[in-house]
DNA sequence: GAGTGGTCTAGACCACCAT
DNA sequence: TGGTGGTCTAGACCACTCC
C-alpha cells in the first residue's frame, strides 16, 4: 500500500462522512502540511479521487467535491428533469439550436415512415454551472416547426404536452458507452480521457399506436452522472 | 504548450513514424536525457499516451507499443445483443475464482447487516470464444460456502435457486461507464482506449422483505455489447 | 545484480481566479 | 494582490523482471 493509496482511502473517507461541510477540500499545501507528506505525492491521490469521480478540480479556486445525488433514474415514465428534482438540484437546459434536416441514414432507420425532413433539437444539460449531457433530439413534427422553434429552456417533452399537445412516453432506451468526439468533449468541458455515457432513447405518442414520435441520443460525463434502472 | 505535451506529440510522431523497431520505447531516463528534460516530466508526457491507449507500460521490462489495428467502432456492432438473443446463443460463463473475503469499504456499505466475511465469485462471460464481461458477485451466504463453491458454469441466479434454494431477483441497476482497469484490459483481452459499460446490480432475496442477498459489478466491452432497456 | 518502471521528496515558478 | 491548482526539476529509494 503506497503512501498516495492510503491518503486516497483516507480522504474518501472524510468525503463520505462529510467532514468539509463547504463542498471544497482543503487547499493542497494544507492537505499535504495535514498529513505530513509532500504536495505532489498529495495531487496524486487527489487525481485518484479525480479518476473515481469524487473530486473535481478548479484550477485557481479549489477542489470541488463531486455531489453523488447525481443519479439518473430510468423508469417507464419519468423524465430527467423530474428525476433531479426529486433529489433537489435543478438543471439548465440550453438550446444550442433548432432546425430543419435531412435526417442522415442512421436516424431515419428508426422512423417506420420515409421522412424528407426531421426537426433536429442539439441540448445541453447544465448542473451547477457545469455541463452534465449533450443530447440530440430528432422529431417528425415538421409541421409545427414555428412552435417547436420557441423550445428554449426546461424539458422538451414537458414543453411538447403542454404548447403542443403532444404526449410522449418512452418506448426504450439503449445504453451503451464510447469514448467523447472532440466537440462533444468541447461541450461536456471534458479535458482527459473519460468515457460518455451513451443513451438513446425512442419514444412513442401516447394517442398513436406504436407511433414514433422523437428519438434521442445523448452522451453524459460518466464521471459526473449515473443512470439507474428501477425494476 | 507545456512541455510534457509537446514532449507527448514528438514521442506519437516517432511511433506513427515507425521509429522504435522493437516494439518497445526507449527507458524513461534515456528518453528523458534525450529530450533534455526531467525524468518526472517524461513520465508525464508517457501517461498521457498510455491514456491516449498508445502504449502500455510494463514495470521492470520496458514501455510497450500498443499495436493500433484494432479500431473502436460502435455503429459496426450495434444490433449485436438483439441478434445474438434472436439466435438463440448464449453466452458461456467461466468462474475465475471464488473464495471468502473480508468486504472493501464500497462493497459493504451496499449491505444493511455489516458483513465481517462476503463471497467473492468472479466470473467472465464469453461469447464465440471472446471475452465480452467481466463480473464481481457479491453475497452473504458464508456459511453455504462450501455448497456455493462448486458453481462452475451457467448462470450464477439459476445455480442459486436450484442448488440452495435461494431465489435472487433484480431491485435496482446502475448503469455508467469508465475505462478499463489493467485487469479488466486483461481479461477482456481490450488493448487500445475502448471504455466499458459498468452496470451494478442489487439483488434482493425474494421471500424476505427487501433482503439483499447479492451485488454485482459487471464491466461489459462497450464496443461489443449495448444495453437494452424495454419500457 | 543490472536495468526497468513506480514512488516520494523538497523546492521553484507559472497560470488562473477572486477581490 | 494573495491564494489556488498546474508544471517542472533534481535527486533518492523501492519493486519488479530477467539473466
Amino acid at each position: 500500500m503506497f503512501i498516495y493509496q492510503n491518503i486516497a482511502k483516507q480522504l474518501k473517507m472524510n468525503i463520505d462522512e462529510n467532514l468539509y461541510k463547504n463542498g471544497f477540500l482543503p487547499s493542497e499545501t494544507d492537505l499535504a502540511n495535514h498529513f505530513k507528506i509532500n504536495r505532489n505525492t498529495l495531487r496524486k491521490a487527489l487525481n485518484e479521487l479525480v479518476k473515481a469521480g469524487l473530486i473535481e478540480k478548479k484550477q485557481g479556486k479549489a477542489t470541488l467535491i463531486i455531489d453523488k445525488n447525481n443519479t439518473y433514474l430510468l423508469s417507464g415514465c419519468s423524465h430527467y428533469t423530474k428525476n433531479f428534482k426529486k433529489s433537489g438540484i435543478y438543471p439548465r437546459t440550453k438550446v444550442l439550436f433548432c432546425k430543419k434536416i435531412s435526417p442522415s441514414l442512421n436516424v431515419s432507420s428508426y422512423f417506420e415512415q420515409n421522412y424528407k425532413y426531421l426537426i433536429h433539437i442539439k441540448t445541453l444539460r447544465i448542473i451547477h454551472n457545469e455541463p452534465r449531457s449533450l443530447i440530440d433530439h430528432y422529431l417528425p413534427f415538421t409541421d409545427r416547426y414555428e412552435e417547436i422553434k420557441h423550445f428554449k429552456t426546461g424539458s422538451l417533452h414537458y414543453f411538447l404536452q403542454n404548447h403542443l399537445g403532444i404526449k410522449l412516453t418512452r418506448k426504450k432506451t439503449t445504453i451503451s458507452a464510447l469514448m467523447p468526439s472532440a466537440i462533444d468533449k468541447q461541450h461536456l468541458n471534458l479535458k482527459s480521457n473519460i468515457p460518455v455515457t451513451l443513451v438513446k432513447t425512442e419514444n412513442k405518442i401516447n394517442n398513436e399506436e406504436g407511433f414514433l414520435g422523437e428519438i434521442s441520443f445523448s452522451r453524459t460525463r460518466s464521471d459526473l452522472v449515473q443512470i439507474t434502472v428501477e425494476h
